[in-house]
RNA sequence: GCCCACGUAGCUCAGUCGGCAGAGCGCGUCCUUGGUAAGGACGAGGUCAGCAGUUCAAUCCUGCUCGUGGGCUCCA
């Protein structure tokens, strides 16, 4: 018969196995790095045979290297076998469960006599290099259930058996790999001498099924790579990632800090950081007034029956905090929008007024589980860049496409990679299924005309509308909710909100919330980690920082500060009794954009000397033209005159 | 809430197999007046997270409490 492998066409016997097909077809070093095959959509093992679709030519195959994403996979899902199996040897009377891929490495989950620690790593990874080592097959065997389930209950791996019943095929196939044998789909390496550059990375509990009412599990996550240099690579990304983390630099550069004794999830801003967050404060103020917002601002406690009337004492009670005054219950704000609501309700409004858009920097409150919160990313008390927009039904897709862009520049400024995604009609809903399908058409059109990529995620809107949800990664490539668009058809119901038409009649708009950078708490966390503490010069707190070589150049300092703080710069003198190298390199660590020098040199010449963050010396300017140059490096792209934070 | 690890000076961390608590950075004073990532000397600074237990003696061992970090919907 013949088949095609890589453009070449072969011969291969009938029955011939994947590894036969492609050792006639591949080189010798083609072939080694080869370990498995792709028919179509599917993954095979090299040992076993090629499929018929591929002899008849309806599908072709080719080979999987171990360096290519599904390589890594199967590379990862063997290495958990490779480790359950020494752990087995190591702990006899350890039961195994599942241990998959997952994106960066594998993790296998346990039950074992006692949970592991990483006290046990060493011993474990020693003898996944023996099995390593020995190179041992992965061999599948396929067998019925009936079998599979006797052979795992003679071993007790009640958990395997527990897994087949469920299973509604006919045959399972199970994998051995010397006397470790695992129920697994596969496929897998060849052989275990793939293995050559793996690290087991930590433990955890883990519920069985991910169900806290199940037992917990012992989990080890661990990784693995190609090879050692790509291993290696890894772990350094790691380090990088740890030495980014916003909470570690907010210390170091001053910004922000926690008193977990006093007030647990929220957070103390330093005025360094205070700094850079009212820049982005007024920032986003003005940018919205720029786009046809106005500001208002509602209180921070609203009587409870308000948000009985609202719906969220009956589904958002655990998250909120209530207080009373003189008898009264009042709760702290969760959100925004009723204060919101009650501005617009305030007087009769007429078609022409809409939309009505109103923003605010609004504080908000909700109590969070004690064991989720994380730096600034997950904190109890936080600013949303909150507005809701009150518009006629016909204007609701001109003012998706309003905030969609909006939130494409935000990210875009920052530089920012975000994905986009449409959240549908979940099970349970209120409203007609009539408006759900006009609002949820408003938010994909909007998205089109701006030929912006999206994904659907069907069923995962809100119960009162549809959504749109904007991520952005962090440098540990997390992902994190910043943007959201909401339309609500619950609210404006339940405040009664109306305008009257051009016919007369008292109608119901609709209402959008809509947040961008969501909590700025989150954001400038995120933005902490992006830029590694190094803020853009438009936010840097110091935007320039004058060095003096001895106290005789003092005077002629702190006049060039005065000057740049006059044409409206962030500007101080170092002008302590340290070495020209000392200030030079705390300015460095403080993450300074532009050192200005000054010592006998420029004192002759009325000049400053420029090193750049970066370490680059840029020479000798005039105070004017440096100041001119700072400047134009903290212009916006879409925000040109005069949106430089001044001091005044 | 549950699993693992951790909690020592403002910060980063040593340390004691139970016997007066250590370093570097930072901070203060003094000397030094220097040219693009650390000049020198001296000094201040600690209830070793808290509580209880074992012990002649606990920062160290045991238990509990509080807090921090990582993880707990990636499914044979």
């Amino acid at each position: 018969m013949n088949i095609v492998i890589e453009g070449k066409s072969i011969e291969i016997a009938a029955g011939s196995s994947c590894a036969e097909a492609f050792k006639a077809a591949l080189s010798g070093k083609a072939f080694k790095a080869c370990v498995a095959a792709r028919a179509g959509e599917d993954l095979l093992d090299l040992s076993s045979p090629v499929p018929s679709a591929v002899l008849d030519g309806h599908q072709s195959l080719s080979p999987v290297t171990l360096d290519s994403p599904e390589g890594l996979e199967l590379l990862r899902h063997s290495t958990a076998h490779v480790m359950a199996c020494a752990v087995q040897r190591l702990f006899p009377k350890t039961k195994v469960t599942i241990g998959p891929a997952i994106d960066k490495g594998f993790y296998y989950d346990f039950d074992a006599v006692r949970p592991f620690s990483v006290e046990d790593f060493p011993a474990i990874e020693t003898e996944m290099r023996h099995i390593a080592k020995a190179a041992l097959p992965f061999a599948r065997r396929e067998v019925s259930k009936e079998e599979a389930i006797r052979f795992f209950e003679a071993k007790g791996e009640s958990y395997k058996v527990e897994i087949i019943r469920e299973i509604e095929a006919d045959t399972v196939s199970l994998y051995e790999l010397a006397e470790f044998t695992d129920l697994c789909r596969g496929p897998h390496l060849p052989h275990s001498g793939f293995v050559k550059a793996a690290k087991l990375l930590s433990v955890a509990g883990a519920y069985w099924r991910g169900n806290e009412k199940n037992k917990m599990l012992s989990r080890i996550y661990g990784t693995a790579f190609a090879d050692e240099a790509d291993l290696q690579k890894y772990l350094h990304q790691l380090e990088e990632a740890r030495r980014r983390d916003h909470r570690k630099l907010g210390r170091e550069l001053d910004l922000f800090d926690f008193h977990e004794d006093v007030a647990p999830g929220m957070v103390f801003w330093h005025p360094k950081g205070m700094l850079v967050r009212t820049i982005l404060e007024d920032f986003l103020r003005k940018e919205h007034l720029k786009r046809g917002y106005e500001l208002v601002q509602g209180p921070q406690l609203l009587r409870r029956e308000l948000w009985e009337k609202s719906g969220h004492y009956d589904n958002y009670r655990e998250n909120m905090y209530f207080t009373e005054i003189e008898g009264d219950a009042y709760g702290v704000k969760p959100m925004n929008c009723l204060s919101h609501m009650l501005i617009y309700g305030r007087t009769l409004r007429s078609y022409r007024e809409l939309p009505v858009r109103y923003a605010e920097l609004g504080v908000v409150h909700r109590h969070e589980m004690s064991g989720v919160l994380h730096g600034l990313l997950r904190v109890r008390q936080f600013t949303q860049d909150d507005a809701h927009i009150i518009c006629r039904p016909d204007q609701l897709e001109d003012e998706i496409i309003g905030v969609i862009s909006l939130v494409r520049d935000l990210f875009n400024l920052f530089g920012f990679n975000y994905r986009l995604g449409v959240a549908t009609r979940p099970e349970k809903y209120i409203g007609t299924p009539e408006a759900w399908e006009r609002a949820t058409t408003a938010l994909i059109k909007a998205l089109e005309r701006l030929d912006l990529p999206f994904v659907i995620n069907e069923g995962d809107g809100a119960f009162y509308g549809p959504k749109i949800d904007g991520r952005v990664t962090d440098s540990l490539d997390r992902e994190w909710q910043c943007s959201t668009i909401q339309c609500d058809f619950t609210l404006p119901e339940r405040f009664d909100l109306c305008y009257i038409g051009q016919d007369g009649e008292r109608h119901r708009p609709v209402m959008v919330h809509r947040a961008i950078l969501g909590s700025l708490e989150r954001f400038i966390g995120i933005l902490i980690e992006h830029c590694a503490g190094a803020f853009p010069v438009w936010l840097a707190p110091v935007q320039a920082r004058i060095v003096t070589v001895t106290e005789r150049h003092d005077e002629t300092a702190l006049r060039a500060r005065d000057f740049l703080q006059r044409q409206g710069l962030r500007a101080e003198a170092d002008l302590r009794n340290e070495k020209l190298g000392y200030k030079v390199r705390a300015a460095q660590l403080e993450k300074i954009p532009y050192v200005l020098v000054i010592g006998d040199k420029e004192l002759e010449s009325g000049e400053v000397n420029i090193r750049l963050r970066g370490g680059e010396t840029l020479g000798s300017m005039s105070l004017e033209a440096t100041a001119a140059r700072i400047l134009a490096d903290s212009d916006q792209p879409f925000t040109q005159g005069g949106m430089h934070y001044r001091f005044s």
